[in-house]
DNA sequence: CGCCTATTTAGAAATATTTCTAAACAGATG
DNA sequence: CATCTGTTTAGAAATATTTCTAAATAGGCG
């Protein structure tokens, strides 16, 4: 799967909010980057990181890409994770 | 809490390989340098990568300073991440 | 076809991270 | 106290990431 990639998308601040924003729906990259004071190209880099991460997956409709969540490696992430006593069992 | 430095914390292999090793109890920072292909330095770096990200919580006896996992954090990441559908509840 | 519109790619500059060597520090011990 | 052991800190070099501007691409439309 990867988690170097995985962790190193969600370190970023602009990638984490790109992906609260899409928990509410898809978005167009252009829809995205303008809640951003990035140029499109920069946030077309961030969302570039969050698809090799496979964070999120791209849907391309007419000329737009819409970009939505892909729960899929959140769950493996969180897995991952629960293996230090992450969860509420111990104590 | 600070998700930017725990993420960019769990985003370095050496990092995530230091915490799977404390899974197993605590260890002195030179055991764990010597686990690796790096000076002590550069390791003693990267535990303090880990302590400003509260992954990891220090303990000195005699003169040794031993390193151990802080749950906690762990939680708190897996709490934020569950928000994206991470868990096994939607479909 | 020729041209919009939406988006990405290339390449360069700015910034941040990782690693090393050398030196400093802190506590125990002879 | 002088020194040894375990570890960190400082500073520099190598590498990676983020951002920008400018140019390229891709698909739809008149």
């Amino acid at each position: 799967m990867g988690f170097a990639e995985t962790f190193k998308a969600l370190g970023d601040p602009v990638r984490r909010e790109i992906l609260v924003m899409l928990k509410f729906g898809k978005m167009s990259a252009g829809e995205i980057a303008s809640k951003f004071d990035l140029t499109q190209a920069s946030v077309s880099y961030h969302l570039s990181q969050l698809k090799k991460a496979e964070l999120i997956r791209e849907n391309k409709q007419k000329n737009f890409i819409y970009y939505e969540l892909n729960a899929s490696v959140f769950e493996e992430v969180m897995l991952w994770l629960s293996q230090f006593g992450g969860t509420q069992n111990e104590k």
